[in-house]
DNA sequence: ATAGATTACTCAAACGTTTACGGTACGATT
DNA sequence: AATCGTACCGTAAACGTTTGAGTAATCTAT
């Protein structure tokens, strides 16, 4: 069970460890056949490079951190496997935190990656700024954002047009002939739904209709956010004919209470998401929303962390890709 | 940026590095008063522990790898997220890997997962056994399967009896009068299917009904398989009443083809899933199904892991937690 | 044949910790 | 006052690897 080393091959090979690891690292400085000889060594006995002591003297681990708030969602779940996957392909590996939408924790673990040695860190920011203590972490070590413009960090994020991506949902609720548009969002402290408001708010400025905000005191956008608070809403008098979330997680969840409050989904209401994620393409759930693009999302974000990590000193980025209308059939026309 | 290590704190409090190191990592054999002092100086300086080095001589690097087919799947993303944060709160980190479903790719994460020095692995397998390589990498770290009863592997696991599961649906069914009733399932050459399609199998015996399957080429329980094969299955004529899947993901699948070909659920034929993802509880997916205990799972494979960490002799272990039938309304009494 | 260049290897230091061992100082015990 | 014990801290080795400097052997050019 005890491991072997460089120092064991080497004694069998009869060679010193330093021409072992030029043999298994495809240093230049050693002949083919002798590489030949050791690699085959190493094969029989079972050598394994420690990536441990490798990442002691090379200063860098190939480990990327990765903070996210949820796995329950799809949106970032799914976020997530996109990243794992393509970090590996770029030879590195995830260590992946569940910060629980807790502002707190996000911090602490953010340290914890630190101390972890990881090389950069990717972070889905629960928000709840300002984050003044966030700086101190950020100067340690490379990171990104995926998230628009975190304010105090207006640098290195990847993220959709969210300020646009609203604009656009309430810009189709409009065309459709609704002039009662309810927001329907999460607490709104992070930069991501400041700016979704916004965009829903402009669009209603532009399009000469009053807004209507409901925004939960969570932070959390899930279903059981949007069903506890939907729930509450349809129990009391509603003017509104369309309800705009921002987040497919809580559209689900208010579908879940208009059906338990028996109000249909397109018929007496109009219902838009935010995400796309997959199952909103379900039949049965259908729900028109505004696509991002979370493949390209985790492509861009991980690319521009690993030029931070060749070159710390390289410009810092930013990344707003577009949304786009995905109709589907939670939306009716009013008459 | 570059960082503060243990000599530098030793310099400027005058002590030796030895010292530091007690006062940070809680040693007895230090003053108190001195304890506080060094730790004063840490903060101030903004002294992390690197763990790299610490790994390195303690010989533990306090990670555990999880290999995990796909991060899609609610199931497994879900487990994922229970995973991560119960290991967090026993002061592991987890280093995530997608094998996506892909059995060769899953060997070579596992070795990866060696040479970074884990300290134990979780791995939820693809199936496509026999595993004769596994044993090999198996050898060299803590490993506990969350599957139930891997061929060659009957030891260190913790699965939820799918076996009995599947015997619930189909008494289940057969208690509401379905006699002709169509098993759809993954490609099962992983002894999870083997045992759902087995316990399928033993309730026909006994209850006296012939069998149908119908099974995937693909591993894969996604919403994508079970689209298009009940897509192929619902073109040609049938003669089944219900139909029973070996995942949630797969049933949602087949909805979404029933949906689009005319047929209604439950009227035209009633339709069970296994695993209860959350989104089966979805008043418009409303799928009955037979329950994983993932928290349960979750909570009980890093118990059995991490015992196995701290006694490699400790005896192996298994476990089966009881699945139950979550009763909803996707499947309908024959008359 | 000899100097210089090149190749293929060895030596040893370094990465930042932990920890067994040794040593010093001081209080307590006789 | 001599001895012992204890508490505290320093010294140095060790973990397994990479890599620059050094060295011996071989090759090229003169």
């Amino acid at each position: 069970m005890a491991p072997v080393t460089l120092k064991d091959v080497a004694k069998v090979a009869g060679v010193s460890y330093a021409t072992v690891s030029r043999a298994v690292s495809g240093s230049p400085e050693i002949s083919e056949q002798t590489r030949r000889r050791i690699l085959k060594i190493c094969k029989e006995m079972g050598y394994t490079p420690n990536s441990i002591a490798r990442s002691m003297v090379k200063r860098c681990t190939n480990i990327l951190g990765l903070i996210v708030p949820s796995l329950n969602n799809p949106f970032m779940s799914e976020l997530t496997a996109d990243l794992e996957i393509y970090a590996r392909r770029r030879g590195y590996n995830l260590m992946v935190c569940n910060s629980s939408y807790d502002h707190d924790l996000e911090l602490e673990v953010f340290s914890l990656l630190i101390g972890r040695q990881v090389d950069g860190v990717i972070m889905i920011p629960v928000g709840h700024e300002p984050y003044e203590s966030l700086s101190a972490l950020t100067a340690q070590v490379p990171t990104v954002f995926i998230s628009e413009n975190m304010q105090d960090y207006p640098e290195n994020y990847v993220s959709v047009d969210n300020y646009r991506g609203m604009q656009i949902a309430a810009e189709y609720l409009y065309s459709l002939g609704h002039r009662e548009i309810l927001y329907f969002g999460a607490r709104s402290d992070s930069k991501t739904h400041e700016l979704r408001l916004g965009g829903y708010l402009s669009s209603c400025e532009k399009l000469g209709i009053t807004p209507h905000v409901l925004r939960s005191s969570y932070s959390r956008s899930s279903r059981e956010v949007g069903y506890t608070l939907a729930g509450e809403y349809f129990s009391k008098p509603h003017s509104e004919t369309a309800i705009l979330c921002s987040a497919d997680m809580l559209a689900i969840g208010v579908k879940q209470a208009a059906y338990e409050a028996g109000i249909r989904i397109p018929k007496d209401i109009s219902l838009m998401g935010f995400d796309n994620i997959s199952f909103s393409a379900l039949p049965e759930i259908d729900l028109t929303t505004i696509n991002q693009p979370t493949q390209q999302m985790a492509t861009s974000a991980l690319d521009m962390l690993l030029d931070h990590i060749r070159d710390p000193e390289a410009e810092t980025g930013r990344l707003i890709l577009p949304p786009s209308l995905i109709e589907r059939k939670s939306c009716r026309p009013l008459k």
